[in-house]
DNA sequence: AGCTATTGATAAAT
DNA sequence: TATTTATCAATAGCT
C-alpha cells in the first residue's frame, strides 16, 4: 500500500546565524557538537596532533574533548602535594585541596553508582541471552551497544569534567614555580582496557595512575587551558 | 594541448589512522584544522555556544580558536604567569607519543567494532519488526532501549551534579581573595536566556600575554587563546 | 531517536 | 600553498 511517501526534504542549506527556535537549536547543538568532536578526533589521529576542546551548550552545560588524555591524573593523584610547602597562600591552598578531596569523593561516589547501573545492564543482557535459543539468530550481545557507547561517552565526560575543574583549582596553587619531577611515571597499568566497555575505576584519590577509558574524551597534557565554568565569574 | 584530462580521483575514503607520509600529514593537518575551526565557529554561531579549541600541529605549532574571544585570557591573566619555563623532557614526550598512538589504535578499533555492531543491530531490529508476531516477546522495542534510556538519564543527572559542584568549587576558591561579597547561592540555571553569557566581569588584571608563541594563528573566526605551551605544565 | 536528500568537507591530483 | 574535481561525510528537516 503505497500510502504516505517519505521523500524527506533532505538537508537544506542554512545560514550560519543563531537558530531562534530553542528546540531546534538544542538539537543542532547536539548533532554538531558530536560532529566537531569527531572531527577533532580524526585530526589528532590522522596527524598525531594534540587537541583539546571545551564547549558550553546553549543551556550552559559543559562538554569537553581532548586527546590525548593525561596529566590531569597526576594532579588528581596527589603528586602535587609535596610542592605545597612553598605555596604562596597556604591557607588558600589547603582550602582548595580540601575542596578537591571533596570533589573526588563525590566523583568516586558517582562512579560507584555508575558501576551499579552497569551491572544491572549486564544482568539484563544475560537474561536476554538465556532466551536466545528461540531466535534463529542471536543479537543479544550486540543490542544496546549503541546505547552503551553513549554511556561510555557520558562517563568519560563526567571524568573529564571533574578532572578539568580540579585541575584548574590545582593549577592556581601548583604553578607557583615548582618542578613536579614526577619520578614515577604513570605507566599504563591498566589491565588491557577493552575497547568498548567502560572502565570505571573508582580510584582517584590514591597516588597512582588511574582511569583510562577509550572512547571519545581524552585530556591533553601540556596544553591545558582552564577557563571559568559555565557561569563564568560574574 | 588537449592533454589527457585526468579528472582526479576525487575524494577517496581513508582510514582514520596516522598518516605516515610526512608531507601528506602536514597538508591534511592544515586542511582539517581549518575544517574543525569552521565547524566550531558554526556551532557557536548557530547555537550561541561558547567554545574553545587548542591544537598542536604534528610539528608542535599551536593553533587555537575560541568564541567568545576572551574566555581563556581571563583565566590566564590572573594565574598563569611564569608557568612555562619548565622542563619539556623529550623522553617523556617520546613516551607520550607512543602512548598516543596506542590510544588511537584502540579507539579506532572500538569505533569500527561499534559501527559493525550498530549495523547488525539495526538490521536485526528491522527483521524483528517484520516478524515480531512470531515471538513470545519483543525485547527490542521495550526493554533494552527503555532500560538504557533510564540509565542514561541517571548518568546525566550525575554529570550535571558533579559539574555544578565543580563550578561552584572553582568559583568559590577563586573568589576567595577577590570578591568576598559574592554569594553563590542561587547561581543555578535560568530556564532560558541561552545567549552568550561569558562577559560580565573582567575580574583580575589583563596581566596578559603568557606566551602565545609565534602562532600561525587561527582561521580568522573567533579568537585567540592563551595557554601554557605544551611543555608548560611539566 | 532513525531516515534521506542535499549540502559541505576534503583526498587526490595539479 | 592554492585551486579543482570527484567523492565521501555531515546534517537539516521530518517523523
Amino acid at each position: 500500500m503505497a500510502v504516505t511517501r517519505k521523500p524527506s526534504m533532505g538537508r537544506q542549506k542554512i545560514e550560519i546565524k543563531r537558530i531562534v527556535k530553542e528546540d531546534a537549536r538544542q538539537v543542532t547543538f547536539s548533532k554538531r557538537r558530536g560532529g566537531v568532536f569527531k572531527k577533532a578526533h580524526e585530526l589528532s589521529t590522522l596527524c598525531g596532533a594534540e587537541i583539546a576542546i571545551i564547549v558550553f551548550s546553549p543551556a550552559g552545560k559543559p562538554f569537553s574533548f581532548t586527546h590525548p588524555r593525561n596529566i590531569i591524573d597526576r594532579y588528581l593523584s596527589g603528586n602535587s602535594h609535596q610542592a605545597n610547602n612553598m605555596s604562596p597562600t597556604p591557607l588558600v591552598t589547603d582550602h582548595r585541596e580540601a575542596k578537591i578531596r571533596e570533589l573526588n569523593r563525590e566523583y568516586t561516589e558517582a562512579l560507584h553508582r555508575l558501576e551499579a547501573e552497569k551491572k544491572r545492564g549486564a544482568e539484563f543482557k544475560k537474561m536476554m541471552k538465556e532466551n536466545k535459543k528461540q531466535f534463529w539468530w542471536d543479537p543479544i550481545d550486540d543490542l544496546g551497544v549503541h546505547e552503551l557507547e553513549q554511556l561510555s561517552a557520558a562517563i568519560d565526560d563526567l571524568k573529564i569534567k571533574v578532572a578539568d575543574r580540579a585541575d584548574e583549582l590545582l593549577l592556581g596553587s601548583y604553578l607557583q614555580g615548582e618542578n613536579p619531577g614526577m619520578s614515577s611515571s604513570g605507566t599504563s597499568h591498566s589491565e588491557n582496557s577493552s575497547t568498548i566497555t567502560f572502565e570505571t575505576k573508582p580510584t582517584i584519590i590514591p597516588n597512582h595512575q588511574i582511569h583510562t577509558s577509550s572512547l571519545p574524551h581524552h585530556h591533553g597534557y601540556g596544553a591545558d587551558f582552564g577557563l571559568y565554568g559555565r557561569n563564568g565569574i560574574y
